[in-house]
RNA sequence: GCUGCCGUAGCUCAGUGGUAGAGCACUCCCUUGGUAAGGGAGAGGUCGGUGGUUCAAUCCCACCCGGCAGCACCA
């Protein structure tokens, strides 16, 4: 007896297959299928049942089908590759979000030429059809099989693989594989709708002590049109690469003089002061208050806090004169404990919340650097709450609130959460961590946000959650964190004294939102394409004259504008409208205030918006109001 | 940091073992034009850096610096 996932029920006489559940529903469905769910489990669409159980029939379309079809293409890749260079070894080649890739070990490098070659081979190797079939093999069976072929990865996996589990191996042509599976019946069952991309270095099993495997990314889809689609989306990425519209746009450049650190130019740095100063509103209005420390701090704090022994390699180290050796601060936590310890505090000042524009610098390795997004000079939005066990959990829902308030203040609704708990090299006894887990967990579930578990990923001084938002593209960008640590304060000797009159050690939180100035702008270029919302763009209006005539009535309506505190500017080159037009469109200012002969006489101006050839007539004094209302910052 | 690829004008890119070119941008002149490029002229480069091979190197080789993709890393 077979139940089908609508909750219906089958009997067959004996043992089936997956094809045969799939023949006797429908021919429709018979076609389309490439796989089956057994008991919620992935099979292929030969394995046999021979017990009563719950069946789903896979297609191509759906997201297990997908998975099984980029599977498959990474096997077909091998097989073209061992056709083709059969010295090489194959390794690991699994689906990933939008197709699937091959580690391979090989002397020589793959070259692009190679790449097509695979390519080609690949689309032979789907319209062979061959027969992709499952078998299970012992042990010494697999072990010695793959050793005689020369797949020494393959065989030094196998040992690697736990003793109850079933050994499955995949014949496809004359390729054999070591692989759980499941896969498609047949080679043809791929389609033509894939692309290798690109190559790279990737470590075997992920270890840079390893040897260095080349890597070789495709993209599947279960159609031609999808696969267009998806090359589509990677030029639009392309598109608004921020390093690209941070040059368009003239935000800001990086330099060999300073690498990994940000110049940023006049309107790179106006968008960065607006943010700035929003956040400091909110934060205000959150009861947050703002301190600056210093950006040299002795060896001897790092020492203390336990980052001259986990991060000595990442941190930049200033010598003086005298003997002392100062690192440039990589994160503003210290400080801030310092504040806290300056004097004797007591319980009723808690929760503290102190807040820093925190400039920190990380010597990062030079192949982590992306454009401003991951950099060695950067800016957080940084504070530390100080507070009572009592108090972690409405500190942290009322800093979940703020956080979501703001993302959506700047265009983003999708937010994901990630609990990340304690990491193998941390600090601190287990009783601190399971503590410290178990009153983080209870605030986010008191916050009433879904999240998912991120095992080992905090810090080394406490578990953490992850904000992790999406943009419009699709992508999404971790950006905010809060970290619960009971551990820092302790170690840098700082208390409060408490209602009974004697001394405790606060707990702290650590949380940012926007994660760093540098980053989060990256990401809002990105986001918004470099179309920024009126309050955030760098020159919200220019005002171009038509004629010489009307030039000086354009520099009073821009001096109007600055007067109420709108970024206007006017353009009296000497070109034509139509050129300024497109030259300021490109440039991506939101408004355009076109002024000739008649608006001068009438005191008028005619507006035109960014993505819009529509413009308006309207009186200089409604123009001017209206702008003030709309250019005004959220929150 | 590792693997691979790349580095020519501000930008996008041609090009050659005999000391360099286009388009756009820039400057000036003409043009005063009504909503995405009006016309003309000019200026601009130690061909990423340092060594080497060569009669001769932007081109070939080595090292270094920087960038890109991925891996690893991200307190």
């Amino acid at each position: 007896m077979i139940t089908l996932p609508d909750g219906s029920r089958r009997g067959f006489p004996g043992p089936v297959t997956g094809a045969d559940v799939a023949a006797a529903i429908g021919p429709g469905l018979a076609k389309a299928a490439i796989a089956i769910k057994l008991d919620g489990r992935p099979r292929d669409l030969a394995s046999l049942i021979d017990h009563d159980a719950a069946v789903a029939i896979i297609t191509r379309e759906m997201p297990e089908g997908l998975q099984i079809l980029r599977h498959d293409a990474a096997h077909v890749m091998a097989e073209a590759v061992k056709e083709l260079y059969p010295e090489t070894q194959v390794t690991f080649g699994p689906a990933t979000e939008t197709g699937f890739y091959y580690d391979f070990a090989r002397a020589e490098s793959f070259t692009p030429d190679d790449l097509a070659k695979i390519e080609e081979r690949m689309r032979d190797i789907v319209k062979r059809d061959e027969a992709i079939t499952r078998e299970v093999w012992d042990r010494g069976q697999a072990v010695a099989f793959f050793q005689g072929i020369g797949e020494r990865y393959k065989a030094e996996y196998i040992g690697e693989i736990p003793p109850d589990e079933e050994l499955s191996v995949y014949r496809q042509g004359d390729f054999v594989d070591l692989c759980t599976g499941p896969h498609l019946p047949s080679t043809g069952r791929l389609g033509q709708a894939f692309k290798l991309m690109t190559v790279a270095g990737a470590y075997w099993r992920g270890d840079p002590r390893n040897a260095q495997l080349q890597r070789v990314y495709g993209t599947a889809w279960p159609s031609q049109k999808e696969l267009d689609q998806y090359l589509f989306q990677l030029e639009e990425a392309e598109r608004r690469d921020h390093r690209r519209l941070g040059r368009e746009l003239d935000l800001f450049h990086l330099g060999e003089e300073a690498v990994g650190s940000v110049f940023w130019h006049p309107k790179g740095w106006t968008i960065y002061r607006t943010i700035e100063a929003y956040m400091r509103r909110r934060l205000d209005q959150a009861g947050y208050q703002e301190v600056k420390g210093p950006l040299l701090l002795d060896r001897s704090l790092w020492e203390a806090t336990g980052h001259w022994e986990n991060f000595r390699e990442n941190m930049f180290i200033a010598e003086s004169r005298d003997e002392r050796v100062l690192a440039v601060k990589p994160m503003n936590c210290p400080g801030h404990v310092l504040i806290f310890k300056n004097r004797l505090r007591s319980y009723r000042e808690l929760p503290l919340r102190l807040a820093e524009f925190g400039s920190c610098h990380r010597n990062e390795p030079s192949g982590a650097l992306h454009g401003i997004m991951r950099v060695r000079g950067f800016t957080q939005d940084d504070a530390h709450i100080f507070c009572t066990q009592d108090q972690v959990t409405g500190e942290a829902i009322e800093f979940c609130k703020l956080l979501l308030s703001i993302y959506r203040d700047f265009g983003f609704d999708d937010v994901a959460v990630k609990f990340s708990t304690r990491p193998e090299q941390r600090m601190g006894s287990d009783v601190y961590w399971n503590l410290a887990e178990a009153d983080l967990e209870a605030a986010v579930k008191a916050a009433g946000l879904p999240y998912t578990l991120n095992p080992g990923e905090g810090a080394f001084y406490g578990p953490k959650l992850e904000f992790v938002l999406r943009d419009a593209l699709g992508r999404d960008w971790q950006c905010g964190t809060l970290q619960l640590d009971f551990q820092m304060p302790e170690r840098l000797g700082a208390t409060y004294v408490g209602e009974d009159g004697a001394r405790h050690a606060p707990i702290m939180l650590h949380r940012a939102i926007l994660g760093s100035m540098e980053r989060f702008i990256g990401i809002l270029i990105e986001h918004y394409a470099g179309h920024f919302p009126l309050w955030l763009a760098p020159q919200q209006i220019i005002i171009a004259s038509i004629t010489e005539e009307a030039a000086g009535y354009g520099e009073e309506v821009a001096r109007e504008l600055r007067a109420q505190g709108l970024r206007a500017a006017a353009d009296a080159g000497n070109e034509k409208i139509g050129y300024k037009v497109r030259e300021h469109s490109l440039a991506k200012v939101p408004v355009i205030l076109a002024v000739g002969r008649r608006e001068a006489a009438q005191r008028m101006v005619s507006v035109r918006r960014l993505g819009s050839t529509a413009q308006e007539s309207l009186a200089l004094a409604d123009a001017v109001a209206r702008l003030i209302i709309e250019a005004s910052p959220p929150g």
